[in-house]
DNA sequence: CGCGCTGTTGAAACTTGTCAAAGTTTGTGG
DNA sequence: CCACAAACTTTGACAAGTTTCAACAGCGCG
């Protein structure tokens, strides 16, 4: 981690012109928006947020404010229901936006925390839908970011509805895979950030079957576990998990 | 059911006013909109489409042009996976709009398919684009939309995760029965228009188990189970159920 | 009026959850 | 920097809920 030395000026203009310079503006922005246009997003993503791990973003009820984009770090969302059941609804990575369920009600309806230190730009939302309004092709792609969330939750559905334990397995470590990859991390290394417990939360498992299930992965040579790092050593056998009756 | 007696062009005239002048437009739009921009929604709406039942309004990988407003009917939606496993996804009944899950890639993920003869409006998405930027309060009211959907789908995720059978269909029971009460039918009385299996498949569970459950619930007191009509007798007791461990 | 789709019910099998105990890692305070 | 406590993970044995397989009943459409 750099130390920061810079003049708290300096350190302003740095943040403000976070979306123009930021390198992973392309999963927030859409292609092709022209100096003046990028000059006034610019102006409104607020100073990036930093989180340490265990914060709450924010709290399911709380007022909606802003959206926010992750610029770096790690984190869940859970909704909590009256007799304190939890589910995990989503882990967000680099490049997500997240809060999109609290413009319904403008109220948020779920817990997001951190599971990591993290930094957020910070997105107030009645200005976003101004902006959207006046630059089509971020209207678009706003759009397009929240129908995104549609169909990714269709696609948790499927695994929960449909799915055993083995294949929502396999599912969860390639979808970690292919998005620790597509943003030029190893696709067949990296390090869980969550507990067993919120895995299983996600996955709709008990902590314990999450464990056994990857010890099973291990035995079977599919990957290999070393605590919170994991390494898939056969993708395609991992991939063929899914889709497969219970005893092939 | 009234015959359509009237000659073309006053068939016509009669559909294109449509929102103006429908029933449930609260449920499509916003309130307060002005004369003009009333006009210009009207304009937007194209003819209504009628589906017969077992007709497939889209099928997944079909290119995007419109969303749909159901104005009449019950459809479902559903996702199809490679190995051809198929997850319902959701139910669709009058005043609730269709096809948000295709703005992400302008194509369908899901088929969308009439369970019994309906009525929908149909939008032409580009030109609803259009018009959100023109008119705040109907971008307003879009976003909800979509973020409503985003909050309904993480509702199913915390039922599919972490509800047992009898909390998954008494849930899914006095979901139904509520969304038939706003819309001013009976809360405790009505009918279902999907099979155990279609139930089965939105909730997790196989058509038998669905049937059980049903059987149970009638056993106990709880509801009136004749075929697919059903009388909600208790709905205290139904609520109850929820959030229940195994056996209480 | 009968064939097929839909729904019900039973018994057995299987997957996953529950409970329990022990091992391991991580974080904190001395 | 070490030590201790707390949190997390693993593993086993058993219980429970749900699925699977199968047979039959009923309703509805042609």
């Amino acid at each position: 981690m750099p130390r920061r030395t810079s003049l708290r000026g300096i350190d302003l203009a740095q943040i403000r012109t976070a979306c123009s310079t930021c390198s992973l503006h392309e999963l927030c922005l859409p292609a092709g928006l022209d100096a003046t246009e990028m000059e006034r997003v610019d102006q409104v993503v607020k100073l990036r947020r930093r989180t340490k791990r265990g914060d709450y973003l924010y709290r399911a009820g709380a007022e909606l404010d802003s959206l926010f984009a992750v610029r770096s770090g790690f984190l869940k969302s859970c909704v909590v229901y009256e007799d304190g059941r939890e589910q995990v609804t989503g882990f967000h990575m680099m490049g997500e936006v997240v809060g999109l369920d609290a413009i319904s009600q403008e109220r948020h309806t779920c817990d997001t925390i951190a599971l990591e230190d993290s930094e957020l730009c910070e997105i107030p939302f009645a200005r976003l839908e101004e902006l959207t309004r006046e630059i089509a092709s971020l209207q678009r792609h706003f759009h397009r970011i929240m129908s995104r969330e549609i169909v990714r939750d269709h696609g948790v559905m499927l695994l929960l509805g449909s799915m055993r334990a083995e294949e929502r397995l396999a599912t969860f470590l390639i979808n970690l895979s292919q998005r620790f990859a597509s943003r030029g991390y190893s696709a067949h290394e990296f390090h869980l950030r969550m507990t067993r417990e919120e895995i299983g939360s996600y996955l709709g498992l008990t902590l314990e079957t999450v464990s056994r299930v990857f010890s099973r992965f291990q035995d079977d040579g599919l990957i290999e576990v070393n605590n919170r790092h994991i390494r898939i050593q056969d993708v395609a056998r991992l991939r063929g998990l899914v889709g497969q009756p219970p005893h092939e």
